[in-house]
DNA sequence: TGTACATCAGTGAACGCGCGTTCACTGATGTAC
DNA sequence: TGTACATCAGTGAACGCGCGTTCACTGATGTAC
């Protein structure tokens, strides 16, 4: 999980050993009990110490659950990434239905820890800024963005419209831009939100089970029907369609 | 909130009474605080009575959570009919677009209570098969689905194609239209929950926090901007393009 | 109209539970000389 | 190479907190005769 130095004492790969352990141990609590009873006590008992001991590791409950999330932007974005890599040789639209059902597969493998990193705000918690969490939620629209914008020239990327009506809309967007994805336009930045929202919105409303009248198998496919439908839309709005 | 006969008793009209004001002070609490400290106590505490007398009214706390998704549920689907009553002579988009922005707002709003309904499930809690908060869950479908095929001829509703590919979703659909919506047709429920989805998706991101970079107002406009676009695919939907 | 009884609303006391965090302490590991 | 000291990992005990639920009980409201 973490890189230790092989010329570190004793004592400090002990150390790394065991804030790996607390983590795994941690991860495989939420997995199998939920957010609800992840405490740190819980995580102390399954790893074997007193919870006091805990403490060496991390500062408090919050410092344990910055690492968790971060861990699952990761895991997401390595999830999407590696995806993506398999299809490079596919078609535009099969690629991004591919990074998208791999969202919402691993959505569903890791429910409550994709729930922590985008359900409800755990009580009393909040990320710290510009920390780890963020930098690894960036990875993840990183991800979403290459493959959306693979193979657009420059000139399609800057044709896609802003949204009409609003100047300071567009004057943020273009902010957003400049700061985060300067290879992009405000227009493409806005679309591009748009399509994520649409799969995030399937796939939080399956998780969550807001679609009891799908089952199992027949909901992947709806989801293949649906997010085929927006790479196509995609696909036209980079031909100017 | 409840109907009492005038005949009634003044046992029934107090615990009518009672019942209410349970309701009304959990749903203050529950928007000051969140989900995660509303407790029997605390609701108990702000009433002004013990938590057992609690135990009149609602069995558990379980039952009073039934009652506040239902009232929560009925509550959000008022809010969209009314919108969509005033935006009766609006045009088809137009009123698709403030009945969308009808839910962002409300859910910005009423946060908690709409997590309470759309987020993460409550630790525990399971509700009733077919209970008061399934029937007020699918009112609110109801009027979207009212807006979205308002004013769509039968032929234009039965002509949206359902997603190829698969049978059994084909077969999935067609159930669920005759059970839940048969003056619907299995296409046009495919599309219609996409494009809940999108809106869904647009909503749950904002209201936590994932579009940091998008300030208040500023992201109204980008939502009217996005479901403006929305509804124009609707519109082309009905129009067989 | 008054009386006996049943039902309901509310309280006091207690149950057993889990939580995050702090403090004072012991023994092992590491380091400077 | 050995020794004195600093740092780190871990424990035992305790802090004060809030939770849902149950039980036995009192006094008010309602009802049948």
């Amino acid at each position: 999980m973490s890189v230790v130095k092989p010329s570190a004492s004793l004592r400090e790969r002990r150390r790394a050993a065991t804030i790996d352990e607390i983590v795994t141990v941690a991860l495989r609590h939420l997995a199998e009990h939920g957010v609800h009873e992840l405490s740190l006590r819980a995580v102390a008992r399954e790893v074997g110490m007193t919870v006091q001991a805990l403490y060496h590791y991390f500062d408090s409950r919050d410092a344990l659950l910055t690492a968790l999330i971060a861990h699952g932007q990761n895991a997401l974005a390595d999830t999407l990434q590696a995806t993506a890599d398999t299809h490079r040789d596919a078609g535009y639209v099969e690629r991004c239905v591919a990074v998208s059902l791999a969202y919402r597969d691993w959505a569903h493998r890791n429910k409550p820890l994709f729930l922590l990193l985008y359900g409800n705000p755990v009580p009393g918690y909040a990320a710290p800024e510009d920390g780890p969490t963020m930098v690894a939620g960036r990875r993840v629209a990183g991800v979403f963005a290459e493959v959306v914008f693979a193979g657009w020239t420059a000139e399609q990327i800057a044709a896609v419209p802003v949204p009409a009506g609003d100047p300071a809309l567009a004057a943020q967007l273009t902010g957003a831009t400049q700061a985060m994805a300067p290879h992009l336009s405000p227009g493409a930045i806005a679309q591009f939100l748009g399509a994520w929202a649409q799969l995030h919105g399937l796939v939080m409303l399956d998780l969550l089970n807001h679609m009891r009248w799908l089952d199992g198998d027949t909901a992947t496919e709806y989801h293949r029907a649906m997010l085929t439908q927006l790479g196509d839309r995609l696909a036209a709005l980079r031909d100017g369609a």
